[in-house]
DNA sequence: GAGAGTTTCTATAGAACAATAGATGGAATT
DNA sequence: AATTCCATCTATTGTTCTATAGAAACTCTC
């Protein structure tokens, strides 16, 4: 029976140092390629390694794909949810819930776009894992919403659901085409909020300006 | 040399008859696995025939790919640029305009949403003549929100290009979405368009209600 | 119903790709 | 200096997939 050294502090150390460069050369390649048109080729030509190598650090490409789809959206909830049930009315905790979700897109921009573009070649095990953070993220916009609603903040008539997924999807879209408009994350955060707050339409002459 | 009669009706009709329902199986299997998750077997499947059999009516995949893609976008650019050439004030155009911007999404589906993810994976060639329309379609959301913040409709401190592209991004996620919600499409469209005109804000109470 | 022309089939070549097995070199530990 | 263990390498297997070539079946017209 062979003594393997399993709470090695080497091992530990190097992987740690190693896996997220290995994942993050296959969110890379993934984002640009997508997950079936990119090949394990690919991503050890990016790390300057061998295609073989890469079996070291991930079982299977699918696994690797959940764990950059996992990256993708780690934190949005959380982060979603602190500020929906932070201090401030409807408006102000939808602005920063807006801000919020559009900021990890700097940084993480390959991994949130994997995650929103190739989740659904995931396996449907870890499929299914990843769709609860998606939908716990949905249920945050519209509660807040919902709650902007009753309190009177908001229209009465406003369908909460649809403002939800339309919001979603305006800051979904933004990885798409950030990097050509160059305008900063803040712009863009605050340019959304006005757009579903306030509306697009030009204040009737004589409306008072609500304090903000 | 050979005579052939390129002319013959035969000929003609029959593809008439049956391309456009290679390409449609072709559309529903790229839209379900994506471009290169899809297999030209998958495609045949569909239509009850060999896989080889579909390279009588494409040479190559990405032939495929193009065509739907083609079929996505095309009838957008000309709708939404008769709207926007039409009567009626800006709002009342960009009401207009975000209708027939989603309705597609019914019967269309499959094709619509190849042309939204798998365009990428175009050759070069294919890809920029695609761009071109989608560039097209932006600027004609982007040109009429301009010129309702030229009259005065639109508040004057809005940035068009985003809210343009704000609009492009909430309608073009709805294809993903509108299955599971089973929210008609005139819903749909009529909430967006009073999400990104008037606000979700609750007017001021005393406000006066203007004419729409 | 013969013949021309169109559509689909069988068979297969050839390339690309994911994944495995076992070897190798070198760094850290003793 | 010897040993252990880790990261990467070489070599390769088996599969899957696109695309081609040529035969067969079908359909329409005359």
């Amino acid at each position: 029976m062979t003594v393997v050294s399993l709470a090695s502090p080497r091992r530990a150390a190097n992987r740690r140092r190693r896996a997220p460069q290995i994942i993050e050369a296959a969110a890379h390649v993934f984002a640009e390629r997508g997950f079936h048109g990119a090949t394990t080729q690919d991503i050890a030509d990016v790390l300057g390694i061998r295609q073989a190598s890469l079996y070291y650090y991930f079982s299977s490409k699918e696994e690797a794909l959940e764990v950059v789809c996992l990256k993708g959206v780690e934190g949005f909830f959380e982060a979603g949810k602190a500020i929906v049930e932070g201090p401030g009315n409807a408006r102000e905790r939808l602005r920063l819930l807006i801000n919020s979700h559009l900021s990890p897109l700097i940084d993480r921009r390959d991994f949130v776009q994997v995650f929103l573009n190739e989740r659904q070649h995931l396996p449907a095990e870890s499929r299914k894992r990843i769709g609860r953070w998606s939908r716990g993220l949905e249920r945050i916009f519209e509660g807040l919403i919902k709650e902007g609603v009753t309190k009177g903040e908001f229209r009465a008539d406003l369908d909460p659901r649809m403002a939800a997924l339309a919001i979603l999807g305006m800051c979904n879209a933004a990885p798409s085409w950030y990097r050509k408009e160059n305008a900063p994350i803040s712009h863009i955060a605050r340019e959304f909020a006005r757009l579903v707050i306030d509306g697009m339409e030009s204040p009737p002459a004589g409306a008072r300006r609500r304090r903000r």
